[in-house]
DNA sequence: AGCTAACTTGGGAACGTTCCCATTTATTTA
DNA sequence: TAAATAAATGGGAACGTTCCCAAGTTAGCT
């Protein structure tokens, strides 16, 4: 058993051949060997588990085969499952992901940033806290590819791969007019960072005037319980003929407002929510909450291609859709006589 | 602004010095050099916007200041959980985490694990989805540093860092006799190839017998609601004059026995209910599900700290504890009046 | 002042791989 | 059958870095 691993040329000796033949087996060029000189390699290789050294490849310009993505929020599930959906699809295409979180904190952002770049990563997928907008700047004349999952930055000339924004809250107020919901509470984060958040609330306000919705809107600064409670116990007490709903903005805001319906006693249905972002919870919540569920692994999917597809090798090749569709799950938070 | 990254002898050039001058800058003999050629560098590096590339470090014996953690399922809370204390413990030593998920599929893993071998990593964190034995085994002789998180890997002689898991049993069935139950019901997923399923439900079977506790145990092949409810209807109706509760071996196991609990319609509290693994809607369920949270940071820290140990430039010098206790969140879900 | 020790700096080799080009061997064509 | 073409194989340089050792410089001691 070898106490250290094994070279190319330790292999290409026991093969009784040369380290290019070896190396053009442990690439892309296997095909161009003879059977025999194959098979000499692959036993040599297997007696001396050899793995190829990465590093070595990717400083000799053979590519590193890796994949980094910046991730906003690893603890966030929306994050948690695009990640998945991103590595199922990086290995799928022969490549690793590295993943580096930022806790939504810019200053880790810009470090990660360049820690990523300094792995010499073939591609970047950013799920932006911030505006790094100059050091991406920098990656993209640099030529690395770069796709930006979810949130846009501006002034970046890159794709962005993620929800149909304005979809989803056509889709949501549809439904809650279907429901026979005349007046609605829309809540947010704080927009400025995020433009997901941004082109949702814009579609609102928009969709809200063309229907001739009541409505009202809060941007929560803070996500504990209580920073709802004036806005959601005022908007309760408008004129009380009217059917009401509340509109989560994402996940965690879901999660701030139901705690807020329970610290006021309020009944779910009674006055609707209706939540961005599914969440294994959102069933078991009584009488159940009615969710926009993200198609998580097919953005992930559509990002991987992004990338590749800015590499000469695919050039273009693999289709990729940007924008992508939500899906409805009706639980009885958006069902009035609840 | 250049097009393609500079390189240490560029940065050497612009200074006046020479590439190794530079190279010590970067690495860790900063201090070795005079103040005026450290100025130099520091300008020249700037200007040129000079990263290091990992890679060829990397590979000329430098480190890679890679770490790789191989995780069993990424979209399990708890999973995450830890990932980001890894990560946060490993960026606070100057090291990137390259982080793998197998999906609970040993065929995977011995994939991850060779690619994670690859990219030279100088540490590697498992949390065992099977049993890969002999590639660790191998991984270990060819001397890389190696901790196991949360689960164990037979026969092999490596440090396991996680939950005190006897300690969790027992306080969960402390808690559960202090608050009046007298007969409880384990529920856990397969135990055959995670250690630390086995550890709990032995601890469990001995401490129900020494606090002479009406007991029973049901393991779930699946976590579809359905698959509790024979068990759990049964178990509802053993002599009903004995309060009865049912402790659940992991997050996940806790969300199916909530979907069973609502699927009888069963109250929580008058059958009690203590998950181990906190999760955010634990809170939210009324009347509030009880549960021992784990402590995911602190774990995460004790396993980079104990492979940092493991490397000759810190042998030994950090503190590690391998088990971990947890702490108990009390809520509704155990209070037998509610 | 003279010699040694300590510190600062730089040049060259090496890490394991890929790529370019040269060489050898097999196959086709006139 | 000879020449021309194609296919298979191998040797050497290069990637960007770190490490070893040598050379130059400054300070310390007798």
């Amino acid at each position: 058993m070898p106490s250290s691993r094994a070279t190319l040329i330790e292999v290409a000796k026991l093969a009784g051949t040369s380290k290019t033949s070896v190396s053009r087996y442990f690439g892309s060029e296997r095909e161009r060997l003879t059977p025999k000189l194959q098979s000499q390699i692959e036993q040599a290789a297997n007696t001396l588990g050899y793995q190829p050294n990465l590093m070595a490849r990717g400083l000799k310009g053979g590519g590193s085969r890796l994949l980094g993505m910046l991730v906003a929020d690893i603890r966030n599930p929306f994050s948690v499952a695009a990640v998945h959906g991103v590595e199922q699809a990086a290995r799928a295409h022969g490549y690793s992901l590295i993943v580096c979180n930022t806790d939504n904190d810019p200053e880790q952002e810009q470090t990660q940033l360049a820690s990523l770049a300094a792995y010499q990563v073939e591609g970047l997928i950013i799920n932006a806290a911030g505006q790094p907008e100059p050091q991406l700047q920098a990656l993209m004349r640099s030529g690395i590819p770069l796709v930006l999952l979810d949130r846009e930055v501006r002034q970046l000339d890159a794709e962005v791969i993620g929800l149909d924004n304005a979809q989803a809250i056509d889709m949501a107020l549809d439904h809650l007019v279907q429901q026979g919901y005349r007046s609605v509470l829309y809540v947010s984060e704080a927009p400025e960072h995020a433009s997901t958040r941004q082109e949702r609330l814009k579609r609102f306000k928009q969709q809200v005037k063309a229907l001739g919705l009541d409505n009202q809107t809060l941007v929560l600064n803070s996500l504990d319980e209580h920073s709802a409670i004036p806005t959601l116990t005022e908007f309760t007490q408008r004129p009380a003929s009217v059917p009401k709903a509340v509109l989560c903005a994402n996940g965690n805001v879901t999660l701030a407002m139901v705690r807020s319906f329970q610290h006021l006693g309020l009944t779910m249905g009674s006055i609707g929510l209706l939540g961005i972002d599914e969440l294994e919870w959102c069933e078991l919540v009584s009488p159940g909450i009615t969710t926009l569920a993200q198609p998580t692994d097919a953005i992930g999917q559509a990002a991987v291609a992004g990338l590749l597809n800015q590499l000469p090798q695919h050039a273009g090749k693999l289709a990729v859709q940007a924008r992508h569709s939500p899906t409805l799950i009706a639980r009885g938070s958006t069902t009035p006589s609840g």
